[in-house]
DNA sequence: GCTCTAGTTTGATTTAAATCAAAACAAGAT
DNA sequence: ATCTTGTTTTGATTTAAATCAAACTAGAGC
């Protein structure tokens, strides 16, 4: 599904917080013991911390690149604009995820990233994760699954192509859903941050789709709507019914 | 737009070939002098070639993983079934392509890759490439750019979303034409190694429309289609009509 | 409070693609 | 060569989603 945290699942060691300087330490925290170098390695690694307000960039296609972002807190959307003006939305992502992975590809920034809602972000100079890597294998290796899962996420929802309307847009729910609950958040009842035409443009619909098939699934008892918040009242119906759909 | 070859576009250093005893050295080479130890950490790194005769499989979604693969010669499909039995294909595969990024998330692999045509593939063990990745910093951050273009890449087919049959057929046939261009293949003239189905699976559409979308950019005197091979008679035009879509 | 705007819902109509169906074609096996 | 079998093309029809259009709603600012 999506980068996540730069936590892993288990992360067992009795994290290092009381010493954490930095911001996304707490992200960072590796299963794995760390030393007194170690650690100070990766204070200086996280050490600068950004406030994004809603509609603000945090980056944009064709800057160049220099620093991952993890979020920490709010919400971001990510698209790139095409040659016809319209507007391609890549992906929404919250806190824990990481954005900029793209743009090691090439030095240069693939998508304009923008805050949907006031947000923080943490800064990780791309230099300098790829230096400490090289003395802390473990937090190297957590990074290359990090880039990994990016892959997988993105496979997932290719895999939407075969999906009709009220599918893709129950994939969807699912995955925010699934997101949100890893999240210490409620996977039933969660608040959309983005527009219906967002939504759309993500998942190669248009706006009013979204709506009548977010309409359809409230009138079979599926989901209830009320504008952005959604709750979705029989999760495992769902699962069934729409399959695959969660795609982690 | 793809992973590509391992090989740097600057790879400009008077490329050990000459020392290569392993078959993939070549794609391996770093824009950087390499001293005689590290050329030897390299040597160790791709030991292991393979045979894939077409039809065979490299490895099954659910299958742990062990090794990344590159592709030396032939043609690879990669898919994931779907509960229902269906079959959704998720990418081709061309020389010098990297294979397993999507199973470094959970050491699992997540699809199942078959060669189209018989094939022939490098075998590198991954943890194998982060040990050395650690003495060698260019080898590492190159690796990292492979895996962020296989994330632009994916995008770019997500970026598809909006674009109707037709836009997506060339866009499809462009980025094959500019990947075959790079490896020194005619960018005009060129023969498709899967079905009209699975094109139209990796498409998002079925494999009746992709027919239809062939004959009539035919008929629009655009490309020829003779079964398999085809033939671009007008890339600026069909770049310019169809816009963005070379995704690369 | 009201107004204005951006966003959403719903309906009527059109259009692109899926589906159903059959024929044509290519390649491999015998 | 002929018989398969799998693939491709083309046509007729249906269906899902886009488009066009209008009404409705929520929220921001006055």
């Amino acid at each position: 599904m999506s980068p996540d945290s730069l936590m892993p699942k288990n992360c067992n060691i009795p994290c290092i917080k009381a010493r954490c300087s930095s911001c996304s330490l707490r992200e960072l925290c590796l299963p794995v013991g760390l030393d007194e170098q170690e650690v100070r390695a990766l204070d200086h690694l996280v050490n600068q911390r950004h406030k994004i307000r809603r509609g603000e960039h945090l980056h944009r296609a064709g800057l160049s690149f220099h620093s991952l972002h993890v979020v920490r807190s709010g919400f971001f959307k990510t698209y790139v604009l095409q040659e016809d003006g319209r507007e391609q939305v890549t992906g929404f992502h919250m806190p824990g995820e990481v954005l900029g992975l793209d743009a090691i590809s090439a030095d240069t920034h693939t998508c304009n990233a923008v805050a949907l809602e006031d947000s923080e972000v943490c800064e990780i100079p791309f230099a300098k994760l790829e230096g400490i890597g090289r003395t802390i294998p473990s937090l190297m290796h957590h990074f290359h699954k990090i880039m990994s899962r990016e892959i997988v996420r993105d496979r997932g929802m290719l895999m939407l192509g075969g999906m009709k309307a009220g599918e893709r847009l129950v994939a969807f729910l699912l995955n925010l859903s699934h997101r949100f609950a890893k999240r210490g958040y409620s996977p039933l009842d969660f608040n959309l941050r983005m527009t219906r035409e967002e939504i759309g443009s993500y998942l190669g619909l248009k706006l009013e789709t979204i709506s009548r098939a977010l309409s359809r699934l409230q009138e079979d008892g599926l989901i209830n709507v009320d504008n952005k918040r959604i709750r979705l009242n029989d999760i495992d119906h769902l699962r069934r019914q729409y399959g695959s759909s969660s795609y982690e």
